[in-house]
DNA sequence: AGGACGATTAACT
DNA sequence: GTTAATCGTCCTC
């Protein structure tokens, strides 16, 4: 079974600088586990491949990143800090392994499957509020590692990605990486209780400025 | 075979 | 503000 060749392949099969923000206020739907879960995503960082230091594709292909060498519109997941997934959407052509991390995003269907899957969270604001989170209200793990994003019959699926950013974007660094952080790589929908933390002062060097 | 560390989170003081 | 949790991955010996 090869990938279907859809107009949202082609647009994702840019660097994932591009694609990044234009991936704020599109809709990831997963169906695992016996329950759907749908997430508007609000925030994602953008990774490139070789020539950035903070990509897990930085050191050359590995049986982990495997998937971000493959073709645009599959999902890499990770597992990190010995408990926790995270998840990327694959960009650009093949061979070239960059990508974007989906850090948040606001819980649009299937509200009570993803407070069960995230008992810790107070407000459902936080559901999906971070890497981590995101992931695990979507129930992402390694049996959703490689997903085509694209294939109506995958267990999950990408809708409304944007030709163009959308208006209101702020773009600021990257979080939790301890090389690369000048690159203002992080895209966030200005406003959005979603949207993790912003520390001005804090780790970050940069206020946010408008990504145009 | 061994060890350092991580694209994080939650629970502390 | 700090720190424990917890283990797969990758690098070094």
């Amino acid at each position: 079974m090869g990938d279907r060749l859809t107009p949202a392949r082609t647009a994702l099969g840019r660097a994932g600088l591009v694609v990044a923000p234009r991936l704020l206020g599109a809709v990831v739907t997963s169906d695992v586990g016996g329950a759907r879960v749908a997430v508007r995503i609000t925030e994602v960082e953008a990774y490139a491949g070789a020539e950035d230091p903070a990509s897990h594709a930085f050191r050359g292909r590995t049986a982990r990143n495997d998937v971000m060498f493959g073709p645009a519109g599959h999902l890499y997941c990770y597992f990190t800090y010995g408990m926790h997934w995270c998840a990327n959407v694959v960009c650009g052509p093949v061979g070239e392994a960059t990508a974007v991390l989906l850090r948040a995003g606001e819980v649009i269907d299937g509200l009570p499957a993803a407070r069960a899957r995230r008992p810790a969270a107070r407000r459902d604001t936080d559901l999906a509020r971070g890497p981590a989170r995101l992931a695990s209200c979507l129930g992402f793990g390694r049996d959703t590692d490689g997903a085509d994003l694209l294939d109506p019959g995958s267990p999950v699926r990408l809708a409304g990605l944007r030709a163009r950013r959308p208006p209101g974007v702020l773009a600021g660094p990257r979080v939790g990486i301890s090389v690369a952080i000048e690159r203002p790589w992080r895209f966030w929908l200005a406003g959005d209780p979603t949207v993790s933390a912003f520390k001005p002062g804090g780790r970050a060097r940069r206020a946010p400025r408008p990504a145009d």
